[in-house]
DNA sequence: AAAAACCTTAAGGAACTGTTAAGATGTTAT
DNA sequence: ATAACATCTTAACAGTTCCTTAAGGTTTTT
């Protein structure tokens, strides 16, 4: 199990390493947000549930777990702040965080409510279902309606859905979908636009590099 | 980054706590050499420097420092004391400390010097630290909010980030985001105002040289 | 004041994507 | 076997985005 320690305040970082370590976790120290988000998606670092504190330099920790979620990663999240004040924990929850601890904590308590959240999800974490989409045999089921796809629509949809969120190169894909075959580049767009007429503009172009399944809805 | 401080007299270590942090360091502090040494040697904790008074109760600086080059710890160490004498100094150095301050010092001198040792030990001190910029791979991430980048843009940002703090020479910018493409030495500033309107002004034109990309929020 | 460096804006073209349709190929029903 | 159908690929044209250059304005240096 892998858990990131997002947090600038060194004795807490070095109690939690001890303590986590000590229960059988890998842990990975962050001081700041931007380099939790980097690691993560810039290296594509995955995490099995992330200790996160509210009051870090630069981007805080609300503002982070916003956009981890925004971005469809599913990872558990314990927040952690000296705020105690109700309306910061509304905050933090909002953002998407799964539990909400203030400073002091007791350590126990902290590794109660983190097997807790693990237990809960079940244990798998980083980018998992929730898109609205799941992929049948014989397409797809798009918001609780299914929808007919053909082989190859099925297999575009299937290696963006397990990069959700993130940009998937049209060199990927030809090499995930057409395993190589020599096929024009275009034949890329002419699936995709095949794609969003069937299920909706859930994909994003990112202009000179390939797609990107994007959550919620689309329009 | 992260300091140790290890000193007994409370108003150094405030005094030192308080600049320290305020230039995105790391501090932990400890009273005695013992207790530093128990959380190197017990508890595994890692440092990028550490400031370490002479004068304490119990073990010394000297013999403290002696100790961490015998186990092979080799973090930098910046010796602190009221003793001025060549003797003393050289009895410092000696027993392994990489550089030696006389009380009362300058604040500027000794983060200067704390800078030098890091810098002359490698670590990167341009700062990882907080800019509320991170890069992704649709854009960029400035202060939580994601903001859709060009290539050229997000090449030309990520080069400055790298460098944060420190001025780019032009030169430098067309080198590494135009990889010697033949462009005039204009397309710089278009993409560097391009960026501005896009991140805010975070980029600092130093006349005659380059950019460089500055801390925290604009105005 | 002149010169040099920078800012700002806009236009043209290059590169990329969207869209459509036709032909090729393969599959199923008759 | 043949017709009807489905799927895939390519090609062509249209539309969009991005990059660079150019030109005029502003600021800084000499």
């Amino acid at each position: 199990m892998r858990v990131a320690v997002v947090e600038d305040d060194l004795s807490i970082v070095n109690l939690l390493k001890r303590v986590l370590i000590k229960e059988g976790f890998s842990v990975r120290e962050f001081s700041t947000a931007e380099r939790f988000l980097s690691a993560v998606f810039d290296y594509g670092e995955e995490f099995d549930a992330v200790i996160l504190d509210v009051m870090l330099p630069g981007i805080n920790g609300v503002e982070a777990c916003r956009f981890l979620r925004e971005r469809g990663y599913d990872v558990p999240v314990l927040m952690l702040t000296a705020l105690s004040e109700e309306d910061d924990k509304v905050k933090g929850l909002d953002s998407g965080a799964d539990d909400y601890l203030t400073k002091p904590f007791g350590i126990r308590e902290l590794l109660a409510r983190l097997r807790a959240l693990l237990r809960r999800r079940g244990k798998v974490l980083l980018a998992p279902e929730p898109s609205g989409i799941v992929i049948t045999d014989v397409g797809a089921l798009v918001d609780g309606k299914e929808v007919k796809l053909t082989g190859r629509e099925r297999e575009l949809l299937r290696v963006l859905l397990e990069n959700r969120g993130k940009v998937v190169s049209k060199e990927e894909l030809l090499q995930k979908v057409w395993k190589g075959e020599a096929v024009s580049k275009r034949v890329v767009d002419v699936h995709v636009k095949h794609l969003r007429d069937k299920i909706g503009d859930r994909i994003e172009t990112v202009w000179g590099v390939g797609y990107r399944l994007v959550e919620g809805a689309p329009e």
